[in-house]
DNA sequence: GCAGCATCTTAGAACAATTCTAAACTCCTT
DNA sequence: AAGGAGTTTAGAATTGTTCTAAGATGCTGC
């Protein structure tokens, strides 16, 4: 299975990013369980309590980089506030609304007809489905 | 055609809205032409640029209301931007990822089948369908 | 009409999330 | 080991939004 594989310098490597301490520390947090979704803030707190102190800069940095490389996807639910996600594959979202907690669920078996063509000059992207659930 | 009176006072009234000078203002620049999607910076330019002086935090106070009221929709597409959108009914939208620009499109035509049942202890609210395009 | 009062508006401060800055540091190549 | 590009860092800056508290305004009952 490739790209899954725990050697985080490797994979850093192959996404173009120096396997520096800091971000091979924010890649095992990340990978190195199952899928999981953090923010900036959330996943400073916890390099910080695994003693492995990294700036709230870097892990922004570092958010941001992994997204732009493929590595994370971020996810957009509620005005300032950023998820990201680990799973990058093809997947939708439950957002519990008051509490905004998010979770995962497979788009295979999800399918979405009747959707209008691209506005002109422009090419799809990505189509993101967000089902907004409350208590 | 209930809701799409003129009489903004009235609207307002209905809404549970004190009709005020600002509000009424707002609401004429929101609701008088066909469907518009705007941020609280945005609008608030348009208010200033008609003579009619209404300060930022009215803005934001006045989109707040209008949303809770049923009056807006708040559509989340990027961190740290907010839009509301005037047109309440049934869509889904098309943003187009560097620009920033928001399209509606109406959601009669689309189907989505094969959602999962919501988390237990929770129901379903909306279904947001963000179709991300690039140039 | 108008007095009284709850509600609303306002400027500016405060706040939260994120990005920038510029100096120190580190990984990699040689 | 030395050099240099790329990184990290603390703190300042920026951006978008909400709060505060003082003054203004729309509404109700008289």
């Amino acid at each position: 299975m490739p790209g899954t594989s725990l050697d985080f310098p490797a994979r850093l490597r192959e996404a173009g990013l120096r396997p520096t301490r800091q971000r091979v520390a924010l890649a095992r947090l990340l990978f190195e369980g199952g899928h999981r979704h953090v923010t900036a803030e959330s996943l400073h707190i916890e390099v910080k309590s695994a003693q492995m102190p990294v700036s709230l800069a870097t892990v922004y940095n570092a958010l941001n980089q992994f997204r732009d490389a493929g590595l994370l996807r971020e996810v957009v639910v509620a005005p300032g506030r950023s998820y990201f996600d680990t799973n990058t594959g093809h997947h939708h979202h439950f957002f519990v609304e008051p509490d905004g907690a998010l979770h995962d669920f497979p788009s295979d078996k999800v399918t979405i007809a009747g959707l209008p063509a691209p506005p002109k000059g422009t090419r799809l992207s990505r189509v993101d489905v967000i089902v907004r659930v409350r208590r």
